[in-house]
DNA sequence: GATGACGATGACAACGTTGTCCAGTGATCG
DNA sequence: CGATCACTGGACAACGTTGTCATCGTCATC
């Protein structure tokens, strides 16, 4: 900047007016500085702007699991749109689902000033984000709970989806009727077996815990073929989340005679598989929107107690979970 | 920072030096700034760091066309992961291919001083970015080239893949073969189609232009009617990215006799559809790997001149490209 | 001709940090 | 006992901006 004004022969001072767009800078001054400007290749330095303004820095943190999952990248964009429509840039970085990654993210975001922060909770501890709530940076979760903070949250209805899937199936004869969940540790499995139950109960079918399974993706073909040789088998699965329906998917295709399902998430081509997959339906951006809305509400003053907001979920039946058994 | 002074007793200088794990310090002195850090909740303002130390913020950015796009999102996962393993954080925003908008993302991160740029083109200018070339901030452009600029590239062989698909289906009989592809603005349509066109002479099949379609991708379905409904009509196609693919597979799927395809892309789910997709597949996360290595190579040092990387693609043949005419 | 109003410009401090340099305080040594 | 030294701590400037206030012409008015 003081190049600039060396170079137009003018203060430093009045080359700020000139990018800020002030009054009071002579036509002719301005010119000389903007060709000055335009000849440096100058850009004001945000970071200082940052700096000396104290206010805001135009940044949002997003920490997520992983944006290369198409739920997640969903929900980036999303909340990258509402950010856009209210000036801001996002910061985005995945935590693999560990908890230490999503402190690591958070805070050196929170280190960068970011106005808010928007995170899908890998872990269950987040009172290390007290202090930042604390002193007004608003935090919004997404798709999980936190754990040791009161703070806003975006969830979306595991229990109901869950159920309504057991219902579904039960209506279409199933009584064998099996949960290939995540691991128990995650918020939206253990919901998700919760709402399992819960439709069992409902629709009359037996609860069996032999035909639960709780793990890591990577397990999803072991434990198909496991509810598959239970006695007696299954005859229908209710899968826990995206990953897992597209595992248990290459695992039957396999197969000759194919067990009816409804999967957790909506996914692309869902409806172009032999047969169409029937699944929970929850839209990713609808949760992204709804997280980032309500972190620009509270950017905007809201200071309202925290909200828990829970978005409904939609069975799609498309036909894997129409068959029987 | 002064608050902690103050609370701890000592001066700023002491606090700075605490945080930093600057010897020098009596162990008491520094216990008793630690519990006034915990207890304050401070967080060193890495902003102000930036601008002191004036070296590196820390950050790159990422522009792209759009992270909802699983092509994009796996690009900027990979791209992620190499940030961090250089201890850096990434912005990103999606362009919606709006040259206007990937101008303006541009420059934004660039007035954020970020460390460096990754770029999918969505316009054909860049003459925007000369002057932070200039002035050191290394960019490089992913999957489209960029124009007015020289800089560091990393594309795909989009003319073999598509003269390899051609090939393919050629090979299994087909002399009506079609090409739906994007917009012609767009490199790697344009490429796309040339090498379809190599493909077709070097498979001695003709090259008519009515079965050729340029446009955007909600055009796919009305594309495929008309080339199906040409004299005499396509037998197979080649559809130019894993949009149109989704949408021409999603219009085929009504019809009773399928013409062959291979698509430009893989996607997650191909290989279960029936029947499986063929593609040309190249991997979006060796793009960003490779884009984010070549940047950090710069930040490092390297100074050689623009390099141009050429990804190489791969046929994956699945059975939609090996019926018969 | 003095006064005031106004338009254009600049000097200076401050945002939160850290690098540089200097000052005090004991301890050690000759 | 004085000089030197190691160690600890602080004052100050600077990074690139902008907000505040002062300065300086110029011109119209009385």
């Amino acid at each position: 900047m003081s190049d600039v004004a060396r170079l137009a022969g003018v203060s430093i001072k009045t080359v700020s007016r000139v990018v800020n767009d002030e009054p009071g800078v002579h036509t002719d001054t301005a010119e000389r500085v903007l060709a000055a400007i335009e000849r440096l290749g100058f850009r004001r330095n945000i970071g200082a702007l940052n700096l000396r303004r104290g206010s805001s820095t135009g940044t949002i943190g997003l920490v997520l699991e992983d944006v290369a999952n198409p739920f997640y990248s969903g929900l980036t964009r999303a909340a990258e749109e509402v950010a856009r429509r209210h000036g801001r840039q996002v910061l985005t970085g995945s935590s693999d689902e560990d908890a230490g990654r999503e402190r690591e993210l958070s805070l050196e975001f929170c280190a960068r000033r970011v106005d808010g922060l928007v995170v899908v909770p890998a872990g269950r501890r987040h009172g290390y984000l007290a202090p930042e709530i604390a002193s007004g940076t608003p935090v919004v979760f997404v798709d999980r709970p936190p754990g040791e903070v009161e703070a806003d949250t975006v969830l979306v209805d595991n229990v109901a989806g869950a159920a309504e899937a057991v219902e579904h199936l039960a209506r279409h004869g199933h009584r064998r009727i099996a949960f290939l969940g995540d691991a128990p540790g995650i918020f939206t499995a253990a919901e998700r077996l919760r709402g399992f139950r819960e439709g069992c109960a409902r629709a009359g079918v037996e609860f069996d815990e032999r035909l639960v399974a709780r793990g890591p993706e990577e397990e999803a073909a072991a434990s198909l073929a496991r509810v598959l040789a239970a006695d007696p088998p299954a005859t229908a699965l209710v899968t826990g989340n995206n990953r897992i329906t597209v595992r248990v998917l290459r695992a039957l295709a396999g197969l000759p005679r194919r067990p009816a399902l409804v999967g957790f998430d909506d996914f692309e081509l869902a409806d172009l598989l032999d047969p169409p997959v029937s699944v929970v339906a929850l839209d990713p951006g609808e949760l992204g929107r709804a997280a980032a809305e309500l972190l620009f509400a509270r950017l905007g003053g809201d200071s309202s107690p925290p909200r828990r907001i829970v978005l409904p979920v939609r069975l799609v039946p498309r036909g894997s979970g129409e068959v029987g058994p």
